[in-house]
DNA sequence: CTACATGCTACAGTTGCTGTAGGAGCAAGG
DNA sequence: CCTTGCTCCTACAGCAACTGTAGCATGTAG
């Protein structure tokens, strides 16, 4: 096992493009691989996983510092996970802030476009709304 | 009635900063400003207008590249409203996309941290799921 | 007169990539 | 043997929507 294979295949296996590798190494959160006598990268499993992570970590949001900080966790097993646990706790109150955020704006928006009567821009619910903020109901709200 | 000012009063009474305010100018969604003899920007109610304008749609969500577009067609007030219907409802509808992904993530979020029992690192469920795609009960439904 | 606030330009930095230019190596087909 | 085409390499520019900084000029208050 550990077979060593290029980026491409690296790329191909992860779903993730050959320059986004090779930008995860340029920032630190790739090791820098090994290079064959021509120059070129190669991988093996253990790249492969530590990419999986990344990726996964990424579809969930997960900012690049936050996975630098979760990869450095990951590799010290017998430590408390209580870091880990707080890393992935404000992720989750940020993505709550943002769901909230994006759902006053679907509401205003939606209302904005059930007014329209569809007539001209002049009688236009929707251009009248975003000239005068008084005309939206949840300005308040608004906290993107 | 519109009476001038300077860009910091224009800055205060938007909640805008000054720098964004020349942005905007730099990229063409405001007009450039009038200059005084000291080579200050000079502004008026028409300007007040217009950047509330453009903050209030920002505060929804719409793009600058999209502000544009409604800034253009406010400006002509007899054409028919349906080019504003449609990149207002376009924008619903990427509003939406947002929110369902967003709550894709925070599922599976909740679902880690709930599973993790405080132990080690090497026990811990958030590190393991991030680690195997396949432990994730949504892995499918993820296109952030 | 001296601070201090405000204004100006010009440019770098943020996040997470994506795309391009320009070049080299390698295998297969003619 | 040569060309075509694929993959690889480096280095850099660009995206969105700002934000911050440096270094300077101007205006106002005490």
């Amino acid at each position: 096992m550990s077979q060593d294979f290029m980026i491409g295949e690296l790329a191909a296996r992860t779903g993730c493009k050959v320059q986004t590798i090779r930008y995860y190494e340029e920032i630190g959160v790739m090791p820098p691989a090994v290079r064959a006598a021509n120059n070129r990268r190669m991988y093996d499993d253990t790249h492969l996983e530590r990419l999986t992570f990344i990726r996964h970590s990424r579809e969930l949001g997960f900012s690049l510092d936050d996975i630098r900080s979760l990869l450095a966790l990951a590799d010290q097993p017998d430590r408390p996970c209580d870091e880990v646990d707080e890393i992935a706790c404000n992720h989750l109150n940020e993505v709550e802030r943002k769901i909230a955020s994006l759902k006053v704006m679907e509401n205003e928006l939606r209302r904005m476009i059930s007014h329209c009567a569809g007539g001209t821009v002049s009688d236009c619910r929707i251009i009248k709304v975003l000239a005068d903020h008084n005309l939206c109901e949840e300005h308040s709200k608004l906290t993107a």
